[in-house]
RNA sequence: GGAAGUUUAGCUCAGCUGGGAGAGCGUCAGUCCUACAAACUGAGGGUCAUAGGUUCGAACCCUAUAACUUCCACCA
């Protein structure tokens, strides 16, 4: 093994290990209890982030755990087509080429966007790879493959049999850039400084005029009325008049309507109801037509724009105010403050626009989706979580789910030519009759929002709609790993469809991830620059180093701030590890073989071994609560502190070595399995070197348990008594500046265990001549006397000691007195767990028993 | 407007069901001891945001306040 630790050395040819052994492969096993995990698909347009980084992290963790534990564990891998994403970029690729999509046409631009998946798709799962994510990539799927267009199919026909899939026109977000509506989750709002225009309608036929205020002064273009509330004085004589619609000279009616609210602007509304989603509402209560002013690209329509049609909507505004302006009926422009919806992919301003869309109902499909997490079949981890999901579903609305793109999964819709009549058909024959009058269809031509396809993903990719083994056997999944920001866009969605379609609820548990940071607490994002590339730290740190940072000091659900301290303080106990496991083989013939005697067992022997069984439970335990930060510091502070500071330094004085090497490779390989999970790599590595091991694959050995190891707490505490007074003895050679060696007379009850400890005290705490006795003796030259209860001192300076002493007898009789009176508290006494009240009565005693041995050693000096 | 989270050592954060406050890094002091200076040994450092309350007992539970962060809704 090398001197130091280089995970560039191994990493790789590790993983193509694994994977050559075919250690990441599931199939069902009656025998086994199955463990799955479907992954959140990344984008095929993504590039590693932190965010996969920390979110796989997760999840490898728990698949490597549970595969250990015996169960048949089923990481399940794949892609998202991501529609809107991916046709973006390849639309910009063949801009640069200087072609327009519809030039290609569908089939031309699809086979384009086939292609650019091939070349780019699978980047995301390559880099994925050197995480160590233990996927089985023998089942890796797409979102857009075979299998989850049938699936989609399928369900989207049986939604629409059971009218819980419509097509209506309603008002969606519109992106201008993209030419497609979005759905709600996909407009992200922002405050923005913005203006009020205040405008003057004057009243047809003349006799004064009403003035109202919007922030888009271009949509009056649209307008087909003017609302006020119906108790608002100001205006009620105007109800059921008619104004003249400014620069079109069309006539609109004043009407009276409760969404106006008196208070705020002017108190008159215009109402443009192709354009607003209050004044869709609003038109459809009132029967007022609606006038489209915009086309699909942001500009004026022809239909109402008049001088306008063609121009930007922008360019509108400006020309459209500068016009009121001249006419004398712009009345004022105040500053104001309002947020305003952006496209989530391309962060163009969206517009409301109705427009004939389809929708899946979600009131009926919400109602199981909020009982079965309600009643805990689902459980989010953290909990808080849970909230903001009710939330969402209790008021959900309607999801549109139609694209005006090309790239997806395509509308099984058919239109009759002659008829009109919708009829969905999923049969794939190459002409589709109207069912109703039996003539000839044309298809939808739009796709299904991307994450129609993702709802499915958790029972498409197990074989459904067959009923395959694999779904029989895997399905329902267990855990779901996922950022909190897509509990609306995924989690709820595979909520429901899954209890909609099989009947049963696709995970148990939601964990979700935080998000990484930058050192100064700000989001990591492409445009601030401040992203820090997953790949470039595995190549300077090696993966282990980077999943163990991502890990420590962190609980679920909140967010890790990246500090390039947290990731050398990994790389380092990576270091510690390595350089640990190169002592144990250098001292280790390679035919060795462990022999563990529990008859030769030595003290500190059963102590490593019953630590290691602490480590266990704790491990373990802390991996089922999914505090997988704690679980990895339980594992570290063993090897680190438990193996490394004191077992190895120990084993240095031992003179059965036969024993204690033994222990230590015993001690080490339970370590590396605790530790495999979080540190794949760099423990398969070391395993792979030990003795007779060669030929064995760490990541299939079954996970270390208490019940495999030899446990005796009685000797472990023994163990620890000898371990603090040697811890005392150092800090008075430094709080004493003694750099030599020194004698030392140790005063105990249990000499036998002293005794045979001694090598440890010369070894560890460099001194010499010491004696062990009950009870102590005299003065002597230059000698440390301590006792198990109180601190060891010298006798050496007395005035200094004696005011040593005086310090440490203050802090015990503070001990004695607090105790005291919390065991005089009646209250206490009284109301407290007899437990609890024995605990603090055992700490009384023992305060008590160092103040005596102090008091005697006072006396003694002087 | 509604909701959630955070506030603990100089810094970054743990602290699971309430029982005398922890880690890493940094700081200071001392160490080349036959794995490791990417290390070892030790020390110092906190009114657990503030104010009340519940309790025998509160970093932890309740109420209010403040600051920061996030999500949802509305914004003519």
């Amino acid at each position: 093994m090398d001197k130091t630790y280089s995970p560039k050395n191994f990493e790789e040819r590790i993983y193509k290990l694994w994977e050559e052994n075919e250690c990441f492969s599931a199939t069902p096993n009656p025998s086994k209890k199955p463990y799955t995990i479907v992954i959140p698909p990344p984008n095929i347009t993504g590039q590693l982030h932190m965010g996969h980084a920390l979110n796989q992290t997760y999840q490898d963790i728990l698949i490597r755990f549970r595969r250990m534990q015996g169960y048949e564990a089923l990481w399940l891998p794949g892609t998202d087509h991501a529609s809107i994403a991916t046709e973006a970029r390849v639309v910009e690729q063949l801009k640069r080429e200087g072609v327009q999509k519809e030039e290609l046409g569908r089939e031309g631009f699809l086979s384009r966007v086939w292609d650019w998946k091939k070349e780019y798709g699978d980047r995301i799962t390559k880099q994925i790879r050197k995480l160590g994510s233990s996927c089985d990539w023998s089942r890796e799927r797409f979102t857009l493959d075979e299998g989850c267009n049938r699936a989609v199919e399928k369900v989207f026909f049986d939604l629409y049999e059971k009218g819980k899939i419509y097509r209506g026109l309603r008002i969606v977000n519109w992106c201008p850039s993209c030419k497609t509506s979005i759905s709600d989750i996909e407009s992200e709002y922002e405050d923005e400084d913005g203006f009020f225009w205040h405008i003057s309608y004057p009243l047809a036929g003349g006799g004064g005029s009403i003035e109202i205020a919007t922030t888009r002064p271009e949509t009056l273009l649209g307008d087909s009325a003017v609302a006020v509330h119906p108790d608002d004085e100001r205006y009620k004589h105007l109800v059921g008049k008619t104004v003249t619609l400014p620069l079109t000279g069309r006539e609109i009616p004043v009407i009276a309507d409760e969404y106006v609210d008196k208070d705020f602007g002017t108190g008159a509304v215009k109402i443009t109801p192709a354009h607003d989603p209050n004044d869709y509402e609003v038109g459809l209560r009132h029967d007022l037509p609606f006038h489209f002013m915009m086309n699909e690209d942001g500009t004026i329509s022809d239909e109402c724009g008049g001088k306008y049609a063609g121009l930007d909507r922008y360019e509108a505004r400006k020309a459209i105010v500068a016009d009121l302006e001249s006419e004398g009926l712009l009345v004022k422009v105040m500053p104001h403050k309002h947020s305003v919806g952006h496209c989530q992919r391309c962060n163009a301003t969206v517009e409301p626009l109705a427009s004939k869309q389809w929708f899946v109902k979600m009131k009926e499909l919400a109602t199981p989706a909020i009982d079965k997490v309600k009643d805990g079949s689902i459980k989010f981890v953290p909990e808080r979580f849970t909230h903001s999901y009710l939330n969402w579903m209790e008021n959900v609305r309607d999801w549109c789910i139609s694209r005006q793109l090309w790239w997806g999964h395509r509308i099984p819709a058919f239109y009759c030519d002659d008829c009109g009549e919708i009829t969905v058909d999923i049969s794939h024959s190459d002409a589709v009759k109207c069912r109703k009058c039996g003539g000839a269809t044309h298809q939808d031509e739009d796709t299904l929002d991307t994450w129609f396809s993702s709802a499915l993903w958790p029972f498409s990719t197990l074989g459904w709609p067959e009923e395959t083994n694999d779904f029989k056997y895997f399905y329902p999944t267990a855990t779901l790993v996922t950022a909190a920001d897509i509990i609306f866009f995924w989690v709820a969605r595979m909520i429901f469809s899954a209890l909609e379609y099989t009947g049963e609820i696709p995970f148990d548990t939601v964990m979700l991830n935080g998000i990484v940071r930058d050192e100064h607490g700000k989001k990591m994002s492409k445009s601030a620059g401040n992203g820090v590339d997953p790949l470039q730290v595995i190549d300077k740190y090696g993966a282990d180093a980077l999943r163990l940072m991502l890990l420590t000091g962190n609980s679920p659900g909140n967010d890790i701030r990246w500090r390039e301290e947290k990731i050398t303080a990994a790389r380092n106990f990576a270091n510690k590890l390595w350089n640990a496991s190169r002592y144990v083989l250098m001292n280790l013939p390679a035919d060795f073989v462990a022999e563990i005697n529990p008859d030769k067992l030595a003290v500190e022997d059963k102590w490593v071994l019953t630590k290691l069984g602490d480590t266990c439970d704790s491990v373990t335990l802390q991996l089922e609560r999914f505090e997988l930060g704690i679980a990895a510091g339980k594992v570290v502070d063993f090897v680190w502190e438990v193996l490394c500071d004191w077992y190895i330094e120990l084993t240095k004085v031992r003179e059965d070595k036969q024993t204690a090497l033994s222990v230590l490779l015993c001690a080490l390989e339970g370590g590396l399995k605790l530790l495999h999970p979080f540190m794949p790599f760099i423990t398969e590595e070391i395993y792979r070197n030990l003795p007779q091991r060669s030929d064995d694959i760490l990541m299939k050995e079954p996970w270390a348990t208490k019940n495999n190891l030899l446990y005796y707490p009685k000797e472990a505490a023994d163990f620890e008594k000898v371990a603090q007074l040697i811890k005392k003895l150092r800090t008075l050679k430094q709080e004493k500046n003694i750099a030599g060696k020194l004698s030392v007379e140790i005063e105990t009850n249990d000499v036998t265990l002293f005794v045979t400890s001694l090598p440890f005290f010369y070894q560890l705490a460099a001194t010499e001549h010491a004696t062990v006795t009950t009870a102590v003796s005299d003065k002597q030259g230059k000698t440390a006397v301590i006792t198990e209860h109180a601190t060891a001192f010298l006798l050496v300076d007395t005035a200094e000691e004696a005011a040593r002493l005086r310090k440490e007898l203050a802090i015990v009789q503070k001990d004695v007195a607090f105790l005291t009176a919390k065991l005089n508290n009646a209250g206490f006494v009284a109301k407290a767990p007899a437990a609890q009240v024995d605990k603090e009565r055992e700490k009384l005693n023992a305060a008590n028993e160092k103040l005596s041995k102090l008091l005697r050693q006072s006396e003694t000096l002087s």
